[in-house]
DNA sequence: GGCCAGGTGTGTT
DNA sequence: AACACACATGGC
Protein backbone atom coordinates (compact mmCIF):
# COMPACT_ATOMS: atom_id res chain seq x y z
CA UNK A 1 0.00 0.00 0.00
CA UNK A 2 1.24 3.59 -0.89
CA UNK A 3 -0.05 7.07 -0.80
CA UNK A 4 0.84 9.93 -3.10
CA UNK A 5 0.32 13.98 -2.85
CA UNK A 6 -0.07 15.73 -6.02
CA UNK A 7 -0.51 19.45 -5.33
CA UNK A 8 -2.90 20.90 -8.14
CA UNK A 9 -4.35 23.45 -9.78
CA UNK A 10 -8.04 23.08 -11.27
CA UNK A 11 -8.70 19.85 -11.30
CA UNK A 12 -12.11 18.06 -11.12
CA UNK A 13 -11.96 15.04 -9.61
CA UNK A 14 -15.96 13.92 -9.53
CA UNK A 15 -16.27 15.44 -13.18
CA UNK A 16 -13.37 13.56 -14.83
CA UNK A 17 -13.95 10.50 -13.46
CA UNK A 18 -17.77 10.53 -14.65
CA UNK A 19 -18.37 11.97 -17.05
CA UNK A 20 -18.36 9.07 -19.57
CA UNK A 21 -15.02 8.80 -20.59
CA UNK A 22 -14.18 5.88 -18.14
CA UNK A 23 -16.58 3.80 -16.70
CA UNK A 24 -14.56 1.76 -14.02
CA UNK A 25 -15.05 4.73 -10.84
CA UNK A 26 -17.07 4.57 -8.20
CA UNK A 27 -17.78 7.16 -5.46
CA UNK A 28 -17.32 6.06 -1.72
CA UNK A 29 -20.25 8.31 -0.42
CA UNK A 30 -22.21 11.27 -2.30
CA UNK A 31 -20.67 12.28 -5.64
CA UNK A 32 -21.60 15.64 -5.30
CA UNK A 33 -19.92 16.28 -2.11
CA UNK A 34 -16.14 17.44 -1.78
CA UNK A 35 -13.93 15.21 -0.64
CA UNK A 36 -15.48 12.00 -1.56
CA UNK A 37 -13.39 9.33 -2.58
CA UNK A 38 -13.15 7.71 -6.02
CA UNK A 39 -11.99 4.24 -6.42
CA UNK A 40 -11.29 2.55 -9.61
CA UNK A 41 -9.10 0.04 -11.54
CA UNK A 42 -7.26 1.14 -14.27
CA UNK A 43 -4.07 -0.12 -16.11
CA UNK A 44 -4.64 -3.61 -13.96
CA UNK A 45 -4.24 -1.52 -10.30
CA UNK A 46 -6.17 -0.77 -7.75
CA UNK A 47 -6.72 2.80 -6.81
CA UNK A 48 -8.63 4.92 -4.53
CA UNK A 49 -8.58 8.94 -5.29
CA UNK A 50 -9.67 11.79 -3.31
CA UNK A 51 -8.92 15.48 -3.82
CA UNK A 52 -8.83 18.10 -0.98
CA UNK A 53 -9.68 21.46 -1.98
CA UNK A 54 -7.05 24.41 -0.73
CA UNK A 55 -7.08 27.62 0.94
CA UNK A 56 -7.68 29.27 -2.61
CA UNK A 57 -10.08 28.53 -5.25
CA UNK A 58 -9.13 25.59 -7.37
CA UNK A 59 -6.01 25.04 -5.76
CA UNK A 60 -5.95 21.65 -3.52
CA UNK A 61 -4.17 18.09 -3.45
CA UNK A 62 -4.94 15.19 -5.46
CA UNK A 63 -4.61 12.06 -2.63
CA UNK A 64 -3.78 8.75 -4.38
CA UNK A 65 -4.04 5.36 -2.59
CA UNK A 66 -2.61 2.18 -4.66
CA UNK A 67 -2.39 -1.32 -3.12
CA UNK A 68 0.77 -2.54 -4.28
CA UNK A 69 4.17 -1.87 -3.64
CA UNK A 70 5.10 0.00 -7.14
CA UNK A 71 6.47 2.96 -7.26
CA UNK A 72 2.63 4.51 -9.54
CA UNK A 73 4.02 7.99 -9.54
CA UNK A 74 4.90 8.18 -12.92
CA UNK A 75 1.88 6.10 -13.91
CA UNK A 76 -0.75 7.96 -12.30
CA UNK A 77 0.49 11.36 -13.56
CA UNK A 78 0.02 9.75 -17.25
CA UNK A 79 -3.36 8.37 -16.39
CA UNK A 80 -4.62 11.41 -14.54
CA UNK A 81 -2.85 13.73 -17.49
CA UNK A 82 -1.42 15.82 -14.11
CA UNK A 83 0.84 17.79 -15.84
CA UNK A 84 -1.56 18.82 -18.79
CA UNK A 85 -1.73 22.71 -18.83
CA UNK A 86 -5.57 23.37 -18.19
CA UNK A 87 -5.82 27.01 -18.90
CA UNK A 88 -3.46 26.74 -22.06
CA UNK A 89 -6.22 23.94 -23.73
CA UNK A 90 -8.76 25.80 -22.30
CA UNK A 91 -7.20 29.11 -24.61
CA UNK A 92 -7.32 27.32 -27.41
CA UNK A 93 -11.06 26.83 -27.52
CA UNK A 94 -13.03 29.41 -29.56
CA UNK A 95 -14.19 31.82 -27.51
CA UNK A 96 -17.49 32.30 -27.94
CA UNK A 97 -21.02 32.16 -25.59
CA UNK A 98 -21.82 28.16 -25.94
CA UNK A 99 -17.99 27.39 -25.26
CA UNK A 100 -17.41 29.80 -21.93
CA UNK A 101 -20.55 28.81 -20.73
CA UNK A 102 -19.35 25.06 -20.92
CA UNK A 103 -16.43 26.16 -19.71
CA UNK A 104 -17.71 27.92 -16.49
CA UNK A 105 -20.05 24.93 -16.30
CA UNK A 106 -17.41 22.08 -16.13
CA UNK A 107 -14.30 24.12 -14.47
CA UNK A 108 -11.81 21.80 -13.95
CA UNK A 109 -12.78 18.92 -16.17
CA UNK A 110 -9.84 16.70 -17.53
CA UNK A 111 -9.23 14.43 -20.14
CA UNK A 112 -7.68 11.07 -18.80
CA UNK A 113 -5.07 9.41 -20.71
CA UNK A 114 -6.74 5.49 -20.53
CA UNK A 115 -5.40 1.87 -22.48
CA UNK A 116 -6.79 1.82 -25.33
CA UNK A 117 -7.69 -1.54 -25.67
CA UNK A 118 -10.19 -1.32 -22.71
CA UNK A 119 -10.96 2.44 -24.29
CA UNK A 120 -12.09 0.93 -26.93
CA UNK A 121 -13.72 -2.32 -25.79
CA UNK A 122 -15.53 -0.43 -23.27
CA UNK A 123 -16.74 2.08 -26.55
CA UNK A 124 -17.78 -0.90 -28.45
CA UNK A 125 -20.22 -1.60 -25.23
CA UNK A 126 -21.36 1.58 -25.53
CA UNK A 127 -23.08 1.96 -29.16
CA UNK A 128 -26.67 2.67 -28.30
CA UNK A 129 -26.29 2.40 -24.50
CA UNK A 130 -26.65 4.81 -21.12
CA UNK A 131 -23.50 5.58 -19.43
CA UNK A 132 -25.04 3.85 -15.99
CA UNK A 133 -25.74 0.75 -18.69
CA UNK A 134 -22.40 0.71 -20.22
CA UNK A 135 -20.47 0.90 -16.63
CA UNK A 136 -22.30 -2.00 -15.83
CA UNK A 137 -21.31 -4.26 -18.65
CA UNK A 138 -17.91 -2.85 -18.06
CA UNK A 139 -18.00 -4.15 -14.56
CA UNK A 140 -19.34 -7.71 -15.22
CA UNK A 141 -16.86 -8.19 -18.18
CA UNK A 142 -14.20 -7.32 -15.46
CA UNK A 143 -15.27 -9.36 -12.88
CA UNK A 144 -16.28 -12.63 -15.19
CA UNK A 145 -13.21 -12.76 -17.66
CA UNK A 146 -10.78 -10.02 -15.74
CA UNK A 147 -7.50 -10.86 -13.66
CA UNK A 148 -8.17 -10.29 -9.70
CA UNK A 149 -6.06 -7.04 -8.28
CA UNK A 150 -4.39 -6.53 -5.70
CA UNK A 151 -6.66 -4.69 -2.93
CA UNK A 152 -5.58 -2.98 0.72
CA UNK A 153 -7.00 -4.72 3.59
CA UNK A 154 -10.68 -5.06 3.99
CA UNK A 155 -11.37 -3.59 0.55
CA UNK A 156 -14.29 -5.51 -1.81
CA UNK A 157 -12.12 -7.44 -4.35
CA UNK A 158 -11.55 -5.85 -7.42
CA UNK A 159 -10.63 -7.11 -11.31
CA UNK A 160 -8.46 -5.55 -13.96
CA UNK A 161 -10.25 -5.05 -17.44
CA UNK A 162 -9.92 -8.11 -19.47
CA UNK A 163 -7.20 -8.74 -21.68
CA UNK A 164 -7.73 -8.84 -25.48
CA UNK A 165 -7.02 -11.90 -25.14
CA UNK A 166 -9.54 -13.02 -22.09
CA UNK A 167 -12.53 -11.57 -24.41
CA UNK A 168 -11.65 -13.52 -27.37
CA UNK A 169 -11.54 -16.83 -25.26
CA UNK A 170 -14.07 -15.99 -23.40
CA UNK A 171 -16.55 -16.63 -26.46
CA UNK A 172 -19.35 -14.61 -27.86
CA UNK A 173 -22.11 -16.37 -26.37
CA UNK A 174 -20.52 -15.59 -22.75
CA UNK A 175 -20.13 -12.48 -23.32
CA UNK A 176 -23.55 -12.04 -24.75
CA UNK A 177 -24.53 -13.04 -20.99
CA UNK A 178 -23.27 -9.88 -19.75
CA UNK A 179 -26.43 -7.86 -21.38
CA UNK A 180 -24.54 -6.90 -24.22
CA UNK A 181 -26.57 -7.78 -26.81
CA UNK A 182 -26.35 -7.36 -30.25
CA UNK A 183 -22.58 -5.46 -29.47
CA UNK A 184 -21.69 -8.94 -28.39
CA UNK A 185 -20.11 -10.44 -31.55
CA UNK A 186 -18.76 -6.77 -32.42
CA UNK A 187 -16.10 -7.10 -29.22
CA UNK A 188 -15.54 -11.07 -29.58
CA UNK A 189 -14.40 -10.42 -33.47
CA UNK A 190 -12.71 -6.93 -32.24
CA UNK A 191 -10.68 -8.77 -29.51
CA UNK A 192 -9.66 -11.49 -32.05
CA UNK A 193 -8.14 -8.75 -34.74
CA UNK A 194 -6.18 -7.33 -31.65
CA UNK A 195 -5.57 -10.39 -29.73
CA UNK A 196 -3.90 -12.07 -33.35
CA UNK A 197 -1.93 -8.82 -33.62
CA UNK A 198 -3.54 -8.00 -36.70
CA UNK A 199 -4.16 -4.23 -35.38
CA UNK A 200 -1.67 -2.67 -33.26
CA UNK A 201 -3.55 -0.32 -30.86
CA UNK A 202 -0.18 0.53 -29.54
CA UNK A 203 1.46 1.94 -32.41
CA UNK A 204 -1.88 4.05 -33.17
CA UNK A 205 -0.61 6.76 -31.51
CA UNK A 206 2.34 7.05 -33.75
CA UNK A 207 0.00 7.80 -36.89
CA UNK A 208 -1.60 10.54 -38.49
CA UNK A 209 -4.99 11.27 -36.97
CA UNK A 210 -6.59 10.09 -40.49
CA UNK A 211 -4.50 6.78 -40.39
CA UNK A 212 -4.85 5.90 -36.61
CA UNK A 213 -9.38 6.32 -37.36
CA UNK A 214 -8.30 4.23 -40.66
CA UNK A 215 -7.08 1.49 -38.70
CA UNK A 216 -9.89 1.59 -35.75
CA UNK A 217 -13.05 2.02 -38.11
CA UNK A 218 -12.20 -1.56 -40.26
CA UNK A 219 -12.99 -2.88 -36.72
CA UNK A 220 -16.29 -4.61 -36.73
CA UNK A 221 -18.44 -2.59 -34.18
CA UNK A 222 -16.50 0.61 -34.67
CA UNK A 223 -17.45 3.55 -36.80
CA UNK A 224 -16.27 6.88 -36.59
CA UNK A 225 -17.70 8.20 -33.11
CA UNK A 226 -16.05 4.83 -31.11
CA UNK A 227 -12.63 5.29 -33.36
CA UNK A 228 -12.76 9.20 -32.20
CA UNK A 229 -13.21 8.02 -28.37
CA UNK A 230 -10.63 5.99 -28.61
CA UNK A 231 -8.01 8.11 -30.33
CA UNK A 232 -9.39 11.18 -27.95
CA UNK A 233 -9.12 8.88 -24.32
CA UNK A 234 -6.77 6.27 -25.60
CA UNK A 235 -4.22 7.43 -27.97
CA UNK A 236 -3.86 10.80 -26.83
CA UNK A 237 -5.08 12.33 -30.34
CA UNK A 238 -6.55 15.71 -28.57
CA UNK A 239 -8.47 17.23 -31.80
CA UNK A 240 -10.47 14.02 -32.14
CA UNK A 241 -13.73 14.96 -31.74
CA UNK A 242 -16.49 12.41 -31.04
CA UNK A 243 -19.92 12.97 -32.50
CA UNK A 244 -22.54 11.30 -30.31
CA UNK A 245 -26.29 12.09 -30.32
CA UNK A 246 -25.67 14.79 -27.28
CA UNK A 247 -23.42 16.53 -29.55
CA UNK A 248 -25.15 16.58 -32.83
CA UNK A 249 -28.14 17.86 -30.62
CA UNK A 250 -25.55 20.50 -28.97
CA UNK A 251 -24.41 21.56 -32.39
CA UNK A 252 -27.90 22.05 -34.54
CA UNK A 253 -29.14 23.54 -31.24
CA UNK A 254 -26.59 25.58 -30.57
CA UNK A 255 -24.41 26.77 -33.00
CA UNK A 256 -26.93 26.27 -36.13
CA UNK A 257 -30.08 27.32 -34.72
CA UNK A 258 -32.75 26.13 -37.43
CA UNK A 259 -30.45 26.21 -40.27
CA UNK A 260 -30.69 22.57 -41.12
CA UNK A 261 -26.83 21.57 -41.43
CA UNK A 262 -26.66 18.29 -43.56
CA UNK A 263 -24.24 15.79 -41.94
CA UNK A 264 -21.24 16.72 -44.04
CA UNK A 265 -21.44 19.84 -42.85
CA UNK A 266 -21.93 19.31 -39.10
CA UNK A 267 -18.92 16.63 -39.30
CA UNK A 268 -16.76 19.58 -41.14
CA UNK A 269 -17.32 21.93 -38.64
CA UNK A 270 -16.87 19.90 -35.74
CA UNK A 271 -13.15 18.75 -36.75
CA UNK A 272 -12.15 22.36 -37.91
CA UNK A 273 -14.05 25.34 -35.76
CA UNK A 274 -12.82 23.98 -32.05
CA UNK A 275 -9.37 23.77 -32.98
CA UNK A 276 -6.11 21.40 -31.71
CA UNK A 277 -7.69 20.48 -28.51
CA UNK A 278 -11.42 20.21 -30.11
CA UNK A 279 -11.49 16.93 -28.44
CA UNK A 280 -11.61 18.59 -25.02
CA UNK A 281 -13.90 21.48 -25.90
CA UNK A 282 -16.08 18.49 -26.92
CA UNK A 283 -16.06 17.01 -23.58
CA UNK A 284 -17.19 20.40 -22.17
CA UNK A 285 -19.78 20.71 -24.48
CA UNK A 286 -21.23 17.36 -23.55
CA UNK A 287 -20.66 17.36 -19.71
CA UNK A 288 -22.13 20.26 -19.85
CA UNK A 289 -25.25 19.71 -21.65
CA UNK A 290 -26.01 16.38 -19.61
CA UNK A 291 -25.29 18.48 -16.69
CA UNK A 292 -27.92 20.69 -17.57
CA UNK A 293 -30.21 17.81 -18.45
CA UNK A 294 -30.38 16.10 -14.97
CA UNK A 295 -28.04 14.76 -12.90
CA UNK A 296 -28.53 11.22 -13.72
CA UNK A 297 -26.29 8.26 -14.42
CA UNK A 298 -23.67 9.91 -12.07
C1' DG B 1 -45.96 -0.26 -23.39
C1' DG B 2 -43.44 3.16 -26.08
C1' DC B 3 -39.35 5.66 -26.46
C1' DC B 4 -34.59 6.48 -25.98
C1' DA B 5 -29.77 5.30 -24.91
C1' DG B 6 -21.85 8.53 -25.77
C1' DG B 7 -23.81 3.71 -32.94
C1' DT B 8 -22.93 0.61 -36.61
C1' DG B 9 -23.92 -2.04 -40.83
C1' DT B 10 -26.77 -2.62 -44.69
C1' DG B 11 -29.90 -1.48 -48.08
C1' DT B 12 -32.72 2.29 -50.87
C1' DT B 13 -33.56 6.53 -53.04
C1' DA C 1 -24.89 11.81 -49.74
C1' DA C 2 -28.96 11.50 -47.14
C1' DC C 3 -32.34 8.46 -45.11
C1' DA C 4 -34.59 4.09 -43.06
C1' DC C 5 -34.26 0.22 -40.33
C1' DA C 6 -32.59 -3.78 -37.60
C1' DC C 7 -29.81 -4.99 -33.99
C1' DA C 8 -30.49 -6.63 -27.74
C1' DT C 9 -31.18 -4.80 -23.43
C1' DG C 10 -32.77 -1.93 -19.74
C1' DG C 11 -34.49 2.48 -17.50
C1' DC C 12 -37.92 5.75 -17.15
Amino acid sequence: MAELLFPIREYDLAGTLACGQAFRWEPRGNPEAPETPWVGVADGRWVKLTFHPGKNRGEGILRAVTAGDEDCELWLRHYLQIDADLPAILSTFPDDEPMREAVSCCRGLRLLRQDPWECLASFICSASKQIMQIRAIVARLSQRFGDPVKVPPGEPPAWAFPTADQIASAGEGRLRECGMGFRAPNLWATAGMVSSGRLDLDGLSALSLAEAREKLVALPGVGPKIADCVLLFGCGFHQAFPLDVWILRVLREIYFQRRRPTPARLRRFAATYFGPYGGHAQQYLFHAARQKAGRRSA
